[in-house]
DNA sequence: CAAAAAACGTGATGAATTTCACAAAGTTAG
DNA sequence: CTAACTTTGTGAAATTCATCACGTTTTTTG
């Protein structure tokens, strides 16, 4: 629980990445990998990436590499795979039952449990397993989850975040292109697809690789 | 064009992020903004804000603020919105159908103007205006598009990908969890959901706010 | 008009992250 | 067993980015 709480942010958003990874070479048969070859298969640095599983002691072997499996082991611990993060999703449009659909990380540590929609048409039928309610019955049907998908109109946004901070939720994924407001015990990642898209267009235009 | 190659790319990403609510200001009206409440309604610091606003030069007017049209119109002309991005789609699934719908970016500079897919039922049909085209043809119908949006399965983004750059794309956005290989003239910029769900969560375990 | 308030632009600082480069330790081949 | 090779883990340097804090300029108020 309270482990070491000095694992850099940057490092931390990069371990489901290098879990992923190390699962498909365990996968694969493989006994043992290099931070050489690893960084081929996820695009990262080779000392960054030993620099990043150093945080966590010395977990590999010189002259060697590290063993797929411990190394598995070390991650599917370090990041709680056994347990199961519930998460709601508000917003059954067009990407939203693409989420829900998607089947959301199966493999992983998080569940999507239920969704929430305005439309009657949808609410009562289930979507990629997943029941969907009335946004209305939100407060009731949301159970205890802690974290939350919103993928709403922009302009619904942050009322439904109020109403989902006010209910417990302590982080959110918003691809809505609104910054909402939260309090400071509320995580907010942002993913904003147009964004995205335009600062490709950008980079491509003037930084000229 | 060849102008101050010398923006951070931190700045550079949080460009359209400024265009857009620089554009909402001008349609509700207002005629000035500070910093400040800029900093409010994007939720980057106020001082970040007058940072990247700085490598352009001086913007704003010292005691006044920045004037919204003045504003608008420079990032408009700094992130070419008069030019069109053409963008092709790649991968007619749930998340691929989605952005289709979406009718991605209306009121910015990127289009998709062409979609993809291997199955025969969708194709030679219109999804949010867009034609879809089987994948066979990508050589022969992608056009001269330089941006291409992947939400392909990931076994067949690499191969995708090669036809891609083959064919003489400059940038992709992949949506899917595989880590694609392309030349170092090629920019790929990943927005991999199931990760962003995975290190919301180890936050919220590990880095209590 | 004068004083007070607002708000930019930026030097300086600090924090976070990446990368280099190499000693140490282990592995492999003959 | 020895020599050659591999690969880690990490100090140190480099880079990138965010934030502070304040002089300066302009606006606003009385």
């Amino acid at each position: 629980m309270g482990d070491e709480m000095k694992i850099p942010q940057a490092t931390a958003k990069r371990l489901p990445l290098y879990y992923r990874f190390i699962n498909n070479l365990y996968l694969q048969g493989k006994l043992r990998v290099s931070s050489k070859e690893l960084s081929d298969a996820v695009k990262v640095d080779s000392a960054t990436i030993r620099r990043d599983f150093s945080y966590f002691g010395a977990l590999g072997k010189k002259g060697y590499g590290y063993n797929v499996e411990h190394l598995l082991q070390f991650f599917r611990r370090t990041l709680d795979q056994d347990e199961t993060t519930e998460v709601a999703l508000i917003g059954v449009g067009n990407l939203g039952t693409a989420f829900l659909n998607y089947n959301f990380m199966k493999n992983n540590n998080t569940k999507i449990v239920v969704a929430f929609d305005a439309n009657d048409g949808l609410v009562g039928t289930e979507i990629g397993g997943v029941p969907v309610a009335h946004i209305d019955d939100l407060e009731e049907k949301m159970g205890n989850v802690s974290v939350a998908i919103l993928t709403v109109p922009s302009q619904a946004a942050q009322g439904i975040t109020d109403r989902l901070v006010e209910r417990g939720v302590s982080g959110i994924l918003n691809f809505t292109p609104a910054r909402i407001s939260v309090p400071p015990t509320v995580r907010v990642h942002h993913i904003d697809l147009s964004v995205e898209l335009q600062s490709l267009a950008y980079f491509l235009k003037h930084y000229p690789l």
